[in-house]
Parts: structure tokens; sequence; C-alpha cells
DNA sequence: TCCCTTTAAGATACGAGCGTATCTAATTAA
DNA sequence: TTAATTAGATACGCTCGTATCTTAAAGGGA
């Protein structure tokens, strides 16, 4: 019998579809690492030791399976359209991927995180780069003032981060309008 | 042998003692049904009776030892000051109750929560209510204007919720003067 | 090419805690 | 005194994270 024990890439990429298809199957909180093993042809073991926990496990397989290319940065020439086509990508992006698991892996992140950046940077984090560069563009249109402080540039992306934990679901389309129009676009012009 | 068996409420009592001492004892993500059961002199069934999960009997022994008084609405005289002294003990009741347990009991909720509404109303709620009275205050003395969206009241809060879930940590008291000073002032002024 | 050393895959077992179900007997209420 | 509750004990199967052991696979030197 060809005892074929796969090693490095090829076991890793096993395992990440097989968490892949584990999380497709079963959905995140019905995910174990028992069932990943298994799927895979293996043992837990093998999991913990490239993985320590769930959740990195699962960012892992998203990020194999999904690249989640960080995607330019909106240009619809004004910048109350960049501010809500951002904001929209966000929603879209979290619904593509799933609430249920959104909300499991924050929940995990936030209950044991040693590291909530892993998770910040696959999902919840939008670059203050992003909004530095589109309030710049707006200041050379003279939409927006200039100078305006960071904690203010990132108001619509906190308020967003904040909707989707207070209700549990991505903000609505009502309420992206809501925080660009009555909050934002009043302080930076 | 007297074999005395708890009932009713005085049983219950003692299940919330054993549970909060074990809080103290362990830490919130140390805390096991069973370590709670064992305490009590009983066993984990007559937990699982009367709180269907940690997070709730937590919930549960926090409001029986520290009943969490919503306390009065501040009035130092200025929108400013108020709207300090209401973020200022929001972070100081979060820092009382245990940096550990607030993001313990966070992670829970957020993961499988059916009702995140008991734990916002113990420890991350603060009503609408009180930034529209201070806020109608503050219209009174000509400090701001009348008619402030419901969405813009909420500004500071929402900000510092954002906070607390972002860097895993309540804000500073210089993000507290920033969002007062930088963000919501300016919008209400 | 063969051998020998190093690496790590995969199997197995551990104690712990989970949430649930079942049974008994103590307590209470009628 | 009897009937209805329900406390407390015990046991189930499951998953966790870790530790240990074996042996297959990969690499290096003659």
């Amino acid at each position: 019998m060809a005892q074929t024990r796969r090693r490095g890439p090829a076991l890793e990429a096993a395992l990440l579809d097989a968490a892949w298809a584990e999380l497709e199957a079963s959905g995140y909180d019905r995910l174990t690492m028992e069932a990943v093993a298994e799927r895979a042809g293996t043992s837990r073991a093998v999991l913990y030791r490239r993985w320590p926990s769930r959740p990195e496990l699962v960012i892992a397989a998203m990020r194999r399976h999904r690249p989640m290319l960080s995607g330019e940065i909106p240009d619809t020439g004004s910048l109350r359209g960049d501010m809500l086509a951002v904001l929209r990508r966000m929603s879209q992006r979290l619904a593509e991927t799933g609430l249920e698991t959104i909300y499991g892996l924050i929940g995990d992140y936030v209950s044991s995180a040693e590291s909530f950046d892993d998770l910040n940077d696959q999902v919840l984090h939008i670059s203050a780069d992003v909004m530095t560069t589109i309030l710049k563009r707006a200041a050379d249109r003279g939409e927006a003032r200039p100078g305006v402080p960071q904690r203010v540039a990132t108001v619509p992306t906190d308020l967003f981060r904040n909707e989707l934990f207070r209700h549990r679901t991505p903000p609505s389309d009502q309420a992206i309008v809501e925080i660009i129009d009555e909050i934002f676009l009043p302080l930076v012009t």
C-alpha cells in the first residue's frame, strides 16, 4: 500500500482547503478542529503545529481562498461619492464573507486576542491611508478643508465599525448616508 | 446527618455568590461552570437550570454584587463638561469592572449572542436619553443648536465604543477630549 | 547509489470542561 | 399524609489543547 505522507506546502494547502470546506459546510461556530483534521485525513496535532487557534486557521483559510485584495481607492470625482463607495464596499465585503463568520471571528478575537491585529487587517481594516488620500484629493478640488486631523478623517469607518458591533449587523445604506451627510461632511467642509 | 438542601432564592443567591467569588479568584476566562458549581456545593445541572450560559451567569452575578446603578446625568454647567463627565464615567466603570471581564463578556456575546442587549444594558449602554438631556440643557443655555439629530447626539458614545473595540482598551483621556473637541462640539454648535 | 541523520506526519491517549439527560430523594405545598 | 416539585449525583458523547511515540519522507555524504 502506497503510504503517502504529505509534507510542507502540499500538506498545508490540503489543511486550508479542508478548513475552507468545513467552513462552507458547517459554518464558523460549528467548525471544529476535529472535523477539519478528519476531513484532511490527519490529526489535530498537525493543525495545531501550524495554527494555534481556530480563528487563526480560519483566517488563513480565508486568505488562501479569497485573497481579499485591498482594492483601489475609489475616485468618483466627489468627496461624498468616494466616502459612500468606501463604506458600501466594506459592507459588501462583510456580507460576502458571511456575517456568522465575521461575528464568530470577532468574538473569538475579542475574547482571547493576543493579536486583534490579524483580524483587523483581514476584515475590519480600512487604512487611514485611504481616508487621507480621499481627503487630499477633495482638498485639491476645494471640497474639503486641508489639514483634517486623523481622528476626524477616520470618523466614518469608526462609526461604521461601531454600528457593526452595536447592532450585530452591518450598517444599513441609510445609516451610511447619515454618517456621511450628517457627521462627516459637515466636519471637513 | 442534617441533609440541608437549598431551594429557590436561597440557592440562587448562593450560586451567584459562588460565581462572583470564582470571578474574583480566577478571572473571567478561567471561570468554569464546573468550578462555580463545586464552590457552591452543587452540580452544573443546577446552574444550567437558571442560566443557560456562562456570560449570563456572570452578568447575573455582577448585577447582584454591583447594582451598576445608572447614575445621575452630569450637570456641570457646560456642554463640554457634561460630555467629558459622561465619557469619563464610562471609562471608570469599565475599569472598575475589570477589562478582562469586559472583553470576555463582549467576546462571548458577539460570538453567540441571541441577545446582545443584556450585555449592552449592563456594561456598554449609555442611554440616548442622557445625551438628549444634556443637549437640551445646552440648547437652553444657547451652547448648542436645537434639534440635533439622534445620530449626531450619540456620536461621542459611538466613538467611545469604537475605541473600546478597536484598541481593546478603553479610550485614553486624550482620546475622549479629542472626540468632544474635534468632533462633537463642532457638530452641535 | 546506498546509507544515515534529521525532520515532522500521523496515531493515540491524557485530563479538562462542555451541555444534556436521567435518576433519587429531599423539600415543599396541598 | 400525599402529591408535586426540583436539588443534587452521575454519566453520556463531544471537543479541546497537549504530550508522547512511531515511522515515513527528505537531505547529505561517501
